[in-house]
DNA sequence: GTGAAAGCGCTAACAT
DNA sequence: ATGTTAGCGCTTTCAC
């Protein structure tokens, strides 16, 4: 369908760089004449151009690609921080490139080195290790802006959410309404920075002597994590408990997997405080808060880091924000 | 860190075609010495090889890369669906790049057109429309795989899951536990193919006098069009509904909004069936049914069609099997 | 056994 | 005003 500018040269009896040189908006600088630079536009308008980016990459050394990597699509927060990004790179006519490294060290250098083999302009990494930061900041040569986890090993700008702000303010909403239980704290994948600093708003929160007594660890962040500590948690009382605190979703499903078939029913009493946000939190029979991210700042915030960094300015690493939702008792 | 081929062959004092035939794995067909070869690969293993993909490309016209186009990763279903497909892609040694057309005619035409300059080698769409399927399936002269929707206009080959089957299963399980209740269809994006096949299901199942009666349409598919029709609906009712089929999640959403609104509270009596599935699902207070697609197998037999067009043989079109869950009440 | 050379489609500097 | 040319890093073929 489309032409290619050797073809549209020929069809018009004209040379392949004047072509160019007119499609490419170089027509007054070479001073194209007008009759020339209206036939060549008249034939695109009719059949279309096609331009091979791919050769255009190789003589300019730059593909106007980003790579993203992020540890799963499947996670709703991470699926809309790539829309988010995705959008705005399309916007500054960046094609962005989404990989995911399943939360393995492995796969995500391996996804690194195959961004960088394809040329890409820059990397946006969530990286899932402290070790893998500290390499790809050492080995990449690309512009690297990290996401989500300030493992405090790099010096490329990082943009996150205020963790700990937004933990406090959970915290401190439910030790309000927790008619003076226990708040017990349900903890995923406590080797992430931005676990520890949900442990830490949620510890300086609580009253100091209980505190410690109340969290649950659990190394990783899926279901299955949830539902071991929420056994425990069973275990050691006898009875669902009245607040309950989780890092994040996949912690809450397992926790209420296992609440829902010891007791046969949700217990519609007890009271939720959980990170990220999903769609249906609002109709569950229990009272909740949630912790939101601002995934559309993320975006602009990493994409204004990675401009910096292509433009030789000094790039700029954001906390962001969270807001804390509150969804009443539905039952 | 990486080392360039050129970089290689001057640190060992052989030419750079040497290093290239070696590390191409074409040492055999050329004889290169046992020992030339072992100095290439022990250089190799110290420093590692950095190969630019953007030239190989440009000589090769093929990218290892392939484009993916849905309507949002925000949608978690489509989500799914790229990390799966993603997944296989980097497998077959293909790179997925992911873009996102928001369900627009004009994004999806220029996104593709993006791809075809990028020289992706094949391109699988979710089309928003019937016209843009019949465009791209005329203009684009890629392997092109679609997804989801068969609007009739494209010898491309289709993966779609079996709507009209599901959604006879999810209406008869209704149907069955209706009590002599209607059971209210709301549905959203009436357009689109799979939803009609949806309906059709529906009709079929329910009693044929009252069928058409009980089903509101919106022209969308989203959280406000639920809201609307909920709306209406209730100013049809006077009280929420005993039994509600919906097209799709969003559409659940602005129909429990509204309910909560209306009531202050969820009514636990009432019966939901949904399409896709929401992890929290199982948790409502509700007794809720919900036809689960199959992403992966989605990704398999994509990958598969795509696979059988760039090797000349005929690709097969495949229809998923759904399957319905079912969640009891949980108040 | 190893090296040299052409050409993929593009850009930018240089000729006409 | 328009055309020619060199070279980006790769693959492939052919020459030493």
């Amino acid at each position: 369908m489309a032409k290619k500018p050797d073809e549209i040269a020929k069809a018009l009896g004209v040379s392949i760089t004047t072509v160019r040189l007119v499609l490419g908006g170089k027509a007054e600088k070479y001073r194209i004449s007008q009759s020339t630079q209206a036939r060549i536009h008249d034939y695109v308008k009719q059949h279309g151009v096609k331009f091979d980016l791919t050769a255009r990459s190789l003589k300019l050394k730059r593909t106007h690609t980003f790579g993203l990597i992020i540890p799963r699509l499947a996670n709703p927060f991470f699926a809309r921080v790539s829309e988010e990004l995705e959008h705005r790179c399309r916007e500054a006519e960046y094609q962005l490139i989404i990989s995911c490294s399943n939360s393995d060290e492995e796969t995500e250098k391996e996804l690194a080195d195959g961004l960088v083999q394809r040329n890409v302009d820059g990397l946006f990494v969530v990286s899932s290790t402290s070790h893998c930061q500290k390499h790809l900041s050492n080995s990449i040569s690309k512009p690297l802006v990290f996401l989500d986890r300030d493992y405090g090993d790099t010096t490329a700008p990082i943009i996150t959410s205020s963790n700990y702000e937004g933990a406090r303010e959970l915290s401190a909403a439910l030790l309000k309404r927790a008619e003076d239980e226990p708040v017990y704290f349900l903890v995923g994948g406590i080797d992430q920075p931005t676990i520890k600093e949900r442990v830490q708003g949620y510890l300086e929160v609580m009253p100091s002597l209980a505190g410690n007594a109340w969290v649950l660890q659990s190394e990783r962040n899926r279901t299955q994590d949830g539902e071991q500590m929420m056994l425990a948690l069973w275990e050691k009382l006898g009875k669902p408990p009245k607040n309950l605190m989780v890092s994040s979703l996949p912690v809450l499903e397992g926790a209420l997997a296992v609440l829902r078939s010891k007791l046969g029913l949700m217990p519609p009493k007890l009271r939720l405080g959980t990170f990220d946000d999903n769609r249906m939190l609002p109709f569950l029979p229990n009272e909740v808060w949630s912790v939101k991210q601002d995934e559309a700042e993320w975006a602009v915030a990493a994409l204004k880091a990675m401009t910096q960094i292509i433009n030789g300015q000094a790039p700029q690493s954001k906390t962001i924000a969270t807001r804390l939702l509150h969804y009443p008792n539905s039952c």
